[in-house]
DNA sequence: TGCAAAATCACCCAAAAGGGTGACGACAAC
DNA sequence: GTTGTCGTCACCCTTTTGGGTGATTTTGCA
């Protein structure tokens, strides 16, 4: 911005002496009428700065550029704490059915068990995990790094 | 900005030619000078215009945003899908509350509303999410990018 | 101002989930 | 061979969740 003051000033004088310039070389009446068009000429181009930059401003296009944050790799649990909390394979195989969204029933179809049996995995495994719900036992075993 | 200083140079030329060209033309007309202001003025609006825009015209800034394609980030809901999906804020806000493991009473504490309310409120989510269980409905939840 | 959407609450009922207890077989470790 | 862990299953009971219906109040927008 101080730049283009910079040169709209230089120009300005420019302009002048022209006008200047040109009264001298063509100097036949009033003298007074270039220094008048110089100002008004000066008015005017601030005012048609203004103006152009008033009416045509457009927001500073926006160009939405994707840049993948940490791309999930294959997810591999934490074993740390998936010993650290004494949780069985088959407890951690069940929480990620959990965390998919499958009922009791439907993980049993899955891994071909009876409801019981899931519902006594997700049992012990709530306790481990301090958990009184399912939901809370996904939230848990995401912040814990336990499923993906 | 050689081609500048150039163009500007022609557009001085030109204009000292009006001027003489309008100082000869109405010299004898005595009241000349308004017509010669309006000139003027109207010629350096036009510059000014000019100016404003070439000189102060910012390259598109392009803007980089993180989009998490996977991850991380300050996170916001997929706006499109939500009212795609027809959801209210206030459904969001419980879908939000679920997938944090809250029951369905905590919610309800939490919001200050009954227990009747937020279940109302999450029966509808599921049906807009096509959820058949709250864990089913975090995980489409979370998949769609309606919550983190 | 008046309508439509959203938010609120109640009640009933069925299904799912969760807690507790006990039991049994397989398998590895001591 | 005893012990301990793991996986499996059953039964009972309570709590939570979800489905359906209806109603009232708030609110945002035309």
């Amino acid at each position: 911005m101080k730049r283009q003051v910079l040169i709209y000033g230089l120009i300005g004088g420019l302009l002048i002496t022209v006008l200047k310039w040109t009264e001298y070389r063509f100097l036949v009446i009033e003298h007074s009428i270039e220094i008048y068009g110089a100002l008004v000429a000066a008015l005017f181009a601030g005012l048609g700065i203004w103006l152009g930059q008033t009416l045509t401003r457009k927001k500073p296009a926006v160009i939405l550029k994707e840049v993948p944050t940490a791309a999930a790799g294959p997810f591999a649990a934490d074993e740390m704490r998936v010993s650290e909390l004494g949780i069985t394979a088959r407890e951690l195989e069940i929480l990620g059915l959990i965390a998919s969204g499958l009922s009791n029933r439907e993980i049993a179809g899955r891994l071909f068990v009876s409801e019981n049996t899931v519902k006594t995995h997700s049992s012990r495994l709530f306790d481990k995990l301090g958990a009184k719900r399912r939901t809370q036992a996904v939230q848990i075993g995401k912040t814990a790094r336990l499923i993906p």
